[in-house]
This record gives C-alpha cells, structure tokens and sequence, in this order.
DNA sequence: TCGACCTTGACAGAACTATGGTAAGGTTTG
DNA sequence: CAAACCTTACCATAGTTCTGTCAAGGTCGA
C-alpha cells in the first residue's frame, strides 16, 4: 500500500501542508509515522481529508465542532450527559406557549410602523 | 406554573443575565415572552441553564460544541454526513501500524539523551 | 408617579481558532 | 554531497466566542 508525505497529501486532498499538521495536532486525523518520524498518509487518510474538506464546504462546520463529535465518540461519560441533557432540550416546535410570543411580535412590528 | 424573569434565573442557575441574553441568541435556551416581550423562564429552562453550566464544569465543553450537537439534532443531512465521515475515522486504538512510530519515539528519547 | 426592573444595541477585551510564515536542524535520494 | 524534502517550535494575524458594561428607552408594582 502506498503511503505519502505531507507534502504530497496536502496536492491530493487539497489542504495545505501546514494544515495538515495542524489537523494531527487536533486528533482530527493523525497518520502513521515512518521509522524517522515522517509522516505517512495512506489512501485511508486521504479520504478522511477530502471527506472533512466537504464537510467544510457543504455545511459551514467549523474543525471545532467535528473534533466534538469525535471526542464524544471517545468518551462514553461525556456522551452520555450530552445525550441526557439533549433530551431536555426538547425542540420547540410551535407550541402553545407561543401565543404571547405572537402578541409580542405583532405590537413590535406596530410600534415600528408608528416609528 | 411560576415562571421568572432574566435576572431571577440568574440568580437560580449561576449565569448572569447578560449570559442568559447570549444563550438564547446561540439557540442553546430560548425562553418564553410575555406579552410585553420580557423573557419568562420555566422550571424547565432552569433545568437546562443548569444542564449546561454542569457540562461546562465538568467535562470542560464550550458552548458551541453543544450547539453544534443541538444543530445535528436538528439537520438530519448534516447528521448523516458527520456520521458517515466518523464511520472511516475509526479510532487507532493500538494498532499494528504503530511499531514504527514506536521506533521512532524510542529514537527521539536516545537523541534527547544526547543532547 | 417613581424606582427597579426589562428590552435591544453597541463597544470592548481576553482567549481561542484557523491559517500563514520563518528558522534551525534532520532525512532521502539522485 | 547537495537539493529537496521533512521535523518541531515559534511569531503573526484575522476572525470568533464569551463576557462585561453602558446607553436609550419601555414596563411594572406600590
């Protein structure tokens, strides 16, 4: 299996060298090493590079919040008070207790009609 | 059922009421309004502002972590892609690929001996 | 009616993210 | 052996998050 440098994982996926690092130095996407330390991506990298590029692009998702998710697939305890505090936070969803909110907005946009 | 204004959740949950503002504006704990547009806080909005502040003291996460986990919930395509990009990234765990890693580390050691 | 609330909006600063560069030195390969 | 890579470790910067404070004005309760 063919593996490559920095470098050259950088043309492949897009990111710069640079970028690269910084990604290892996030946990977002650590390669293997050869035996001087360089690093070595293989095909799997590069995958998860250009995946995470798109998820970029398509969803406005910041590293920040892809490296969360990660960190919540390595910590179960973490997870689990995420998921249970998830559960309280209910999405609204046009309740009942909307009918004041109404009001509320009809007479601001009242009072900016008077303005 | 009670419910309070910005600055006696405040004083019920540990956040200040200026907090409290920037929580709803990040979507994270939108409370109700009266009729006049003040913000009413329920037992359960209580329950989440203190949710929250817990997950921040004891798992050391940011806001925007949850609010991303929040924005998950509530984009199933963009769940389904971050899932399927986590699929591949498969946790290293030890694998065999790190013999030369470990080479490499046990070489770092001998240098900073060395030196 | 008056004081103590509430509203939005703005400015501000410390801390962090994302990204680029540069420097000093080791590795690979023709 | 020399060129072209690689490594780590810094410095720098634009943008964002988090948090406070202040101002101008609306609301509420005694």
């Amino acid at each position: 299996m063919p593996t490559f440098t920095v470098s050259q994982a950088a043309e492949r996926t897009g990111w710069s060298p640079r970028m690269l690092r910084y990604l290892e130095s996030t946990g977002l996407v650590i390669p293997a090493r050869s035996a001087s330390g360089y690093r070595r991506y293989g095909e799997h990298d590069l995958e998860l590079l250009r995946g995470l590029a798109e998820l970029r692009r398509r969803f406005d998702v910041e590293l920040d919040d892809v490296a969360f998710v990660v960190r919540l697939r390595r910590e179960p305890e973490l997870r689990d008070a995420v998921e249970s505090w998830l559960a309280g936070a209910t999405v609204p969803a046009a309740g009942a207790a909307e009918a004041d909110w109404i009001a509320w907005e009809q007479r601001k946009h009242e009072q900016l009609l008077v303005a």
